[in-house]
RNA sequence: GGGCGCGUAGCUCAGUGGGAGAGCACCUCGGUGACAUCGAGGGGGUCGUAGGUUCAAUCCCUACCGCGCCCA
């Protein structure tokens, strides 16, 4: 016998416990199965899942389930990144904490602590996902810098610079002077705050008094100032185009050049040059040839290109001194307040990221974008929805070389070697380097080896082949390659799936995956995003020890509408958990009913109307739901599961088949037996959904001879037979029932009270409608009797259904004022509808024009809405008479 | 500045070229034998605004207003 109420607490663990050990989550490459595989997007082992992880992975096991109990040979992927610089940021805040740093600890000591924590991160994770109740293949657990997965990236990187895709060069690029590391175009954000623009005088070189003025948003990079650039138009400023200002502070002097980026309408029209600390500098420097003139350190400190009281101070404080400076010598003519955007680093957002001059390797990511954008033209990978197109090929379209190497130590060194005179070595190891060095100079010399890491997202760019065991030719590779979906955020499309879809494209000459599905993301009720510094973080894990996973994750896949962000609260949740407890009463009542599966029952077979009734419902519950998971539409898979169990089975078919367990007879054997089959069905169909309450129910309650729900196949309901007529009838039904509640409701009938029911007007197969529901019917709609008239007494409540008059006489038990109010409003409802349907068919042009099945359907609507008002007016009538 | 998305019931949101939906919240009734983490019933929306296409627009098109995101 069930307990009153479900507890998740009690069974999670240990059908986890029973799931993993039975091996099911393993995919086999020796099976002739059909595969399917997913790869999940390995989280950064940087500390907690959050509840955009609980989503992701909740909706990757739905999936990895469902095609498992389908039949397929299911590889859903596990494995965590090593997320090189937010590690970086997590190690070198505990340092900073105890007082030491990195280089203070050496690279080797560093990497220790590193592995150390990855360790702790990744079992945590690991925990997580299982409490999720997630069913990833873990004996295949990879990792972005486990020794195989090194391996590819080695060859990846050896191979593209040997095809001169990937180079080094010495241009301006994204620093991050904390870190103390090049950052990709991709992780710089820009934000708009709050700054100012200073307008300062730069005197003119050889003329007294005479000054251009510039603004400037910078001043402490005057320092490097190469050149004053205006507009070739500007009347203002023709007459300086070719001579020189000079640089206060440094007296530099630099010539003033025509260029169209400066934009006459801002500031003064005349803009300082900094090339090496400015983007658009920089292009205008190799334009007109100007020298670069870094000024700063990697810590962004005044460097020794700076007069030497400027040398050491950091970009801000040299800011301040600048402009101290520049009003002591009367060139500071004012300053405005405006906003401006400003780079951040992506992943803390507080440091600002510097421009610096420094030589980088990038990989020639035009030229891989290629094929990545042909692949998605031409359908071989989609994106659902569909919009997520535009997202990438926008940003591949106008993709730039990719920055790919930083000055970090956790990640993949760089397998580059230098020689004596700085040239480049790239091979698999020092050996082969030396190798290559001895052949060129034609004796041994000693090499330096590159000392930067890669970006991690060149390794999780391999993720789809690399785990697979590329570059061996591994079983898995032939069998699971390319696989079937990917479901990620929206915020890392341009991060990942780009560059997934480059490097499988270029190495494996095929797409990485045929879907993809892009989710929203996970805000908070107020539709805010979660951060911590906002004290609004949901954490998946807290919500399953309150409300139980399968609750959790039903709320979290809910939510999801495609590619949309969603709003998550704990009522949500809660809401879903009143679910789970639903789903246990109602087995409960089958139980306490005697309704156990019966191994030889046939759902074509059922001669019962109420049964096939449900039979048939489930079947068409069923196709909604594969249909959704078909379409990544997992919100309207849940949606159908929720109606089907809560309004369907529990509010109206086991309502109708209480009657029939007072009996002892043929009926109510086989309302048993199809009672157990679609509630063994609905476990089934719920199983990829709410794994835990499924399979402990489906434990309880039959004979399952050690079979698991996991393992059980999904349902082919094509052999069953559908008629209509059981749907007709049972609508009816729903009908005259909730018809006569409302009715009693409106006219405060205590609930209680059990009434007499009259009809009249009834066909003849009305009649035997009631004749053969007449138990369901009086017990839901709380009769006493129910009998056929010809003429309804005086003061009784009238209501219509279809050509039938229902009638309840009870006037005692009424007030008769509300009733005309009720009989006239519905009336005038009805009165609104027909004029509305009249205006439509009077209109010619919409007979002419219409398909003919819609004007026969006004039409319809439009006699049956007047025959009702008929019969309400002479309901009304009557009462009036009465 | 460029691109994208969103404005539907008090809230969170589904949905559709031909009769406006769900959950929550709210109101009324109900301690009945699966379930008060419940049951029955109910109120509540000119589907952002203005045009256009169409026999027909909440849905398609255009503009505008408001909100959000991404990229510069």
């Amino acid at each position: 016998m069930l307990d009153k109420s479900f507890d998740p607490q009690s069974i999670e663990e240990k059908y986890y416990k029973e799931w993993e050990a039975s091996g099911v989550f393993g995919a086999d490459p020796q099976s002739s199965a059909d595969p399917f595989a997913i790869m999940m997007p390995p989280p950064n082992v940087t500390g907690n899942l959050h509840i955009g992880h609980a989503l992701e992975y909740t909706l990757q096991d739905v999936l990895t389930r469902y095609y498992r109990m389908k039949g397929r040979d299911t590889l859903w992927q596990p494995g965590t990144d090593h997320a090189s610089i937010a590690v970086h940021m997590v190690l070198d805040r505990q340092l900073a904490e105890e007082g030491t740093t990195r280089q203070k600890l050496g690279r080797e000591g560093f990497m220790e602590r590193a592995w150390g924590w990855k360790a702790q991160c990744k079992d945590n994770i690991v925990n997580q996902l299982k409490r999720l109740g997630t069913t990833p293949d873990w004996e295949r657990e990879r990792f972005t810098m486990d020794e195989g997965l090194s391996k590819a990236v080695q060859k990846v990187f050896i191979q593209l610079y040997q095809e001169k895709l990937i180079y080094r060069a010495n241009r301006l690029v994204n620093w991050d002077p904390k870190t103390q590391t090049v950052l990709s175009d991709l992780e710089v954000d820009q934000k708009e705050v709050k700054g100012s623009m200073w307008y300062i005088d730069y005197p003119l070189e050889g003329e007294q008094e005479l000054y251009i003025t510039i603004g400037t948003t910078r001043p402490e990079t005057l320092l490097g100032d190469t050149a004053i650039a205006v507009h070739p138009e500007d009347e203002r400023y023709k007459h300086l185009i070719g001579k020189y200002a000079v640089v206060p502070i440094v007296n530099r002097p630099i010539p003033i050049v025509a260029d169209e980026y400066c934009d006459p309408e801002k500031g003064t029209g005349a803009v300082k040059i900094t090339p090496a600390h400015d983007f658009n500098d920089f292009e205008l420097g190799q334009r007109h040839d100007l020298p670069v003139i870094n000024i700063m350190n990697e810590r962004a400190e005044m460097n020794d290109k700076t007069p030497s009281s400027y040398q050491g101070l950091d970009r801000f404080v040299a800011r301040k001194k600048i402009l101290k400076e520049l009003e002591e010598l009367e060139l500071l003519k004012e300053r405005e307040s405006i906003k401006h955007s400003v780079p951040y680093d992506e992943k803390s957002k507080t440091t600002i990221i510097e421009p610096f001059l420094t030589e980088q390797w990038y990989v020639d990511a035009e030229k891989l974008a290629v094929p990545a954008i042909e692949a998605v033209k031409d359908g071989r990978t989609k994106f659902i929805p569909q919009k997520w197109e535009n997202t990438y090929f926008r940003w591949l379209e106008n993709t730039v070389p990719w920055c790919i190497s930083r000055q970090l130590w956790w990640g993949h060194r760089i397998p580059a070697w230098y020689g004596p005179n700085d040239e480049i070595y790239v091979a698999k190891n020092e050996e082969e380097a030396l190798a290559q060095a001895r052949e060129s100079h034609g004796q041994d010399v000693p090499l330096r080896q590159e000392e930067d890491v890669l970006d991690t997202w060149f390794s999780s760019a391999l993720w789809s082949f690399s785990t697979l065991g590329w570059p061996d030719k591994t079983p898995e590779l032939s069998k699971y390659y390319p696989t079937d979906t990917l479901i990620m955020g929206k915020d890392i499309i341009t991060f990942w799936v780009s560059r997934m879809m480059m490097m499988s494209l270029h190495f494996m000459k095929d797409v990485p995956f045929k879907t993809v599905c892009v989710h929203g993301l996970v805000r908070d009720e107020k539709g805010q995003k979660m951060s911590k510094s906002k004290g609004n973080v949901i954490d998946p894990l807290i919500l399953i020890d309150k409300y139980g996973t399968d609750a959790v994750r039903f709320t979290l896949i809910s939510m999801t509408v495609q590619g949309r962000d969603m709003n998550v609260s704990e009522q949500h949740v809660e809401t879903y958990r009143n679910f789970t407890t639903k789903l246990w009463n109602v087995a409960r009542f089958c139980e306490m009913n005697g309704c156990h599966p019966v191994e030889e029952f046939d759902p074509s077979s059922v001669i019962d109307t109420k049964n096939q009734w449900i039979i048939s419902e489930i079947v068409k519950a069923n196709r909604l739901i594969e249909k959704a998971l078909a379409e990544c539409k997992f919100n309207e898979a849940t949606l159908t599961l929720y109606q089907f169990i809560w309004g369907t089975f529990c509010d109206w078919y086991v309502e109708l088949i209480k009657p029939v367990f007072e009996q002892d007879n043929a009926i109510a054997t086989e309302t048993r037996a199809t009672a157990a089959w679609v509630l063994d069905q609905i476990l089934i169909l719920l199983n990829p959904f709410m794994p835990y309450i499924s399979e402990e129910l489906y434990a309880s309650l039959g004979q399952r001879q050690g079979q698991r729900l996991i393992s059980t196949h999904w349902p082919d309901y094509s052999e069953i037979q559908l008629s209509k007529e059981p749907t007709e009838e049972i609508s009816w039904l729903i009908k005259i029932v909730s018809e006569i509640r409302s009715v009693r409701a409106d006219m405060n009938v205590p609930a209680k009270a059990k009434i007499e029911l009259q009809y009249k007007g009834a066909s003849s197969q009305t009649i035997e409608l009631f004749k053969s529901y007449e138990a369901p019917i009086a017990r839901l709609a709380r009769l006493k009797s129910i009998s056929n008239v010809s003429e309804a007494p005086k003061g009784a409540l009238q209501t219509i259904v279809n050509e039938t008059t229902l009638i309840l006489p009870i006037a005692d038990l009424i007030d008769l004022d509300k009733e005309r109010a009720r009989l006239q409003k519905e009336i005038g409802k009805l009165e609104g509808e027909i004029q509305k349907i009249s205006q439509k068919l009077d209109n010619k042009k919409f007979v002419t024009n219409a398909p003919q099945e819609i004007v026969e359907e006004q039409e319809k609507r439009k006699t049956k809405a007047l025959t009702t008002k008929e019969k309400l007016a002479s309901a009304l009538k009557q009462l009036d008479v009465a």
